[in-house]
DNA sequence: TTCATTTATATTGCACACAATTTAATTGCT
DNA sequence: AGCAATTAAATTGTGTGCAATATAAATGAA
């Protein structure tokens, strides 16, 4: 009972733009998984990671800028790394409403046990670097625009 | 206590990869919800019916390939649907083991009401049309690379 | 035929994401 | 100073995603 289908159906799973960013996000997730977890990270802890190694401390509402991400997500996912000994929070004294995350020498000693990663997970990729590179770019440039029309999280 | 950030640091965030496509899927999900809520749809829900307005009834296992998802995920998503009344879902009676997943005349009806879905949401892409369609061209074939690096989902 | 293996889906447990709301602290207007 | 408006996080409730496991049906080798 299939369906038929013109070739320029706007509905088409092949036309949509969005449809091969959400399966790659999810693939990577899942292509991630088994190397992180080796670090007891998962993805997004990942993310928080690479953010803080560049700058710590950092208070939530920053964190979430530089990964698009807001409290909702960031506040539980924060807590288990605090858990794990990655990381600390605390009320920022000179503003007692935010909240400056920081790294525990526990959490930046796992930099050097991350550095590997990312060659070990882009070794497979196959096709010139500089493609890769291109893509990445013209993603970053999506992700511009996109989060102009969004304007954060939660609006 | 900002780190030293060296250019080619293999971990800073915006060399990677992973994390434009992270956010973006993510700032996508965000962009589509309210007008796909208008449908009572969620994203990945929208996806689902893309794939069954191409081609129904599929198996679980056929649409979980179409989008790179498994039953873990697909099962409750598809549960939920049946409940709103958008499709059916029978065990195959050839093999009972399959599920075949069915449009109602509901689940069909919706997709004259899903046709300017698209163009709502590309409208404000700015940008060469031709640029965005080589961008998904690009990311298509990046998922089909990771694809066959994760030998679908759960291995 | 019998029964171990394989296959298709469902279930379980955990960790995100996000809208909406709540709580608490700061700002700003008067 | 007093207080409404704003801001930063946390909380709540729903819906994914996925690994691991469970269940049940079909397959296949002896």
């Amino acid at each position: 009972m299939t369906e038929d289908q013109h070739p320029d159906d706007p509905l088409r799973l092949d036309r949509q733009i969005c449809f091969p960013l959400y399966a790659a996000s999810n693939l990577i997730n899942r292509l991630y998984r088994p190397v992180l977890s080796k670090l007891g990270l998962t993805y997004p802890q990942y993310l928080v990671m690479l953010a803080l190694w560049e700058q710590a401390p950092r208070t939530v509402g920053a964190l979430g800028e530089a990964l698009y991400l807001d409290s909702g997500t960031l506040t539980p996912l924060l807590k288990r790394m605090e858990q794990a000994g990655l990381l600390t929070r605390k009320r920022d004294p000179e503003d007692e409403r935010r909240v400056q995350v920081d790294l525990t020498s526990e959490g930046r000693a796992l930099k050097a046990e991350a550095q590997r990663v990312p060659e070990t997970l882009t070794a497979g990729f196959e096709g010139d670097p500089a493609d890769v590179e291109d893509l990445r770019d013209s993603v970053q440039a999506l992700v511009a625009t996109l989060s102009r029309h969004t304007r954060g999280p939660a609006d």
